[in-house]
DNA sequence: TATTGTTATACTCTATAACTATA
DNA sequence: TATAGTTATAGAGTATAACAATA
């Protein structure tokens, strides 16, 4: 085929499989997070609280606005999933897994791994290579 | 490190990386196209222009509402670089690259493709072996 | 009746700005 | 003065629904 040897046609063919991996990946999240009917923004936030985190600290992890944590947590909140815990700072409010949180947490986690194509599709050593060949495609521009 | 002896943190890992990938790609496409003074969205319409092709087929291949590719081939008219060309079947309008609209959706390509990531960071063998990798993640569930 | 494209509207997601309380 | 979190609002991006023309 004629997409090796066309520069243009190669790295399209190439960006449009990174970009559509990462759609299978967010499928792949909402399909696994589906089952316990929790919002698939609010589980993100759900997987990384396997600690007490800050929810400034959280809103840089999620890449997102502070305000938009507060909804992200109200919304665990809510579900009984954590808890707001007031900090040394006492303008910190940490994050914490309610006793019902916790193993819901873990569950979650380990329901998105084990579908996750990544796993289910690749051999160890396949994971391996893909990992460095992704780390070298986005190494600081050098 | 743990990485690859927890299950649960290769699995997060990875998915990370083809997620930051994507991110890699968005960005290097919205600064490619950022000289040309055209809105990402319709940058990716106009990509995909080098033949006519029908208002339907175009929402099929962007992945969105046709409703939505109403604005993007007003946009693009309104820069001058397609016109409607009614179709066989007359219920069908063919976006169709005018004369000025050639070169720029050309050199669009050649822009996006030359800066890449994909092309700048990984040697020709390493691209195939991650084409091959990322295809095998995409493969049909099987 | 079904389909193409258009229009007007609504919705989802997220950010911005202004505010309170601590520091 | 600066920062954590909250609140209310605004905006970007896209879909939904109803419609006209054509098949």
């Amino acid at each position: 085929m004629a997409a090796a040897s066309d520069p243009l046609n190669e790295a399209r063919l190439l960006a449009s499989l990174i970009v559509r991996g990462a759609e299978r990946v967010r499928q792949n999240f909402a399909d696994a997070v589906e089952p316990f009917g929790i919002p698939v923004a609010t589980a993100r936030a759900l997987l990384l609280l396997d600690e007490p985190v800050a929810m400034r600290a959280l809103a840089d992890r999620l890449a997102c606005d502070q305000s938009y944590v507060t909804g992200l947590a109200d919304d665990l909140e809510e579900r009984g999933l954590i808890t707001r815990v007031t900090g040394d700072d006492r303008r910190v409010k940490m994050l914490t897994l309610t006793p019902a949180g916790r193993p819901i947490r873990d569950a979650l986690a380990k329901a998105v791994a084990e579908s996750s194509p990544v796993m289910t599709k690749l051999s160890g050593t396949d994971r391996v290579t893909l990992a460095h060949l992704l780390s070298t495609v986005l190494a600081e521009p050098a």
